[in-house]
DNA sequence: CTTGACCTTCAAGTAACTCGAAGGTTTATG
DNA sequence: CATAAACCTTCGAGTTACTTGAAGGTCAAG
């Protein structure tokens, strides 16, 4: 199949696949005889794996190697587990901030709502976000 | 105060001012004799306003214009309320995103030390990815 | 008076793509 | 068969939010 019909069923951009072969974290597949990329299912299946850790924010770098690791049909073991367990960390992390995030929109997005409740015209959440940033040394 | 204890009071690095001023987010402080950047204690809670802005992922462009108003002392409840809602909401589906991306390492993390568990030695954790890529058509 | 920490500017690099230009191919339709 | 729409090609440049490095100025301490 052609790049455009990999790249819906893999659920990435065509560009991003382009992309991922001239970075080489993807092998460059067949060409049809007017140079078309032609993938195969196999191949269409390495696109949805790639796209599947980086949807992870597993950085290219590694992802190329267990890639890489992958086509050989070698065992990855080592690699994916020292890849693995940092990114595995990191993200953990990550989603940690970001529900800390979410508390603190929750808080800004109910006084908001107040804020326009009382004064509809009123002072805004602008003064939210600077009472936020201003009274949070302890941060 | 010079940029880097400006720096260290709001979170940031030092390249990250230069930046935002270079970019007008930020206005640019006084100099003093040498040059150095002389920052008051006002600017550092502008400095962590912005910083505060960008931990939820608003970007650089939308803070610009709520630091403007904030500055010439305006209601920018327009802006913010333009502002804000959509970034609310794009934060909102972002947690929604890495939440499930929480679910599914979890998941991965499960399984990988179960398999570690069976061979210390043996069959990687990449195999899990691969499955959990290779099965999820409906994903 | 020199060492080291701090500051300056400017240019270039980074990740992970996306977009646009300029052009070739394939497919559906009249 | 013509031709237009939709798809593909490469290449180079642009994007976001910074960081890093080079080359050099300044300031406090020993």
């Amino acid at each position: 199949m052609r790049i455009g019909e990999a790249a819906a069923l893999a659920d990435v951009e065509t560009s991003a696949i382009r992309f991922y072969e001239q970075s080489g974290v993807l092998p460059a597949p067949e060409r049809t005889a007017a140079g078309y990329r032609d993938y195969t299912d196999e191949q269409v299946d390495l696109i949805r794996f790639v796209r599947r850790n980086r949807s992870l924010e597993i950085p290219l770098d590694d992802i190329r190697q267990m890639v890489e690791l992958r086509i050989r049909g070698e065992a990855p073991c080592g690699v994916v587990r020292k890849v693995m367990a940092p990114e595995a960390a990191a993200i953990d992390s990550r989603i940690r901030e970001l529900q800390e995030l979410r508390a603190e929109l929750k808080r800004l997005q109910t006084k908001a709502a107040e804020i326009t409740d009382v004064w509809p015209e009123g002072p805004c959440v602008c003064h939210l976000v600077e009472a936020e940033s201003g009274s949070k040394q302890e941060d």
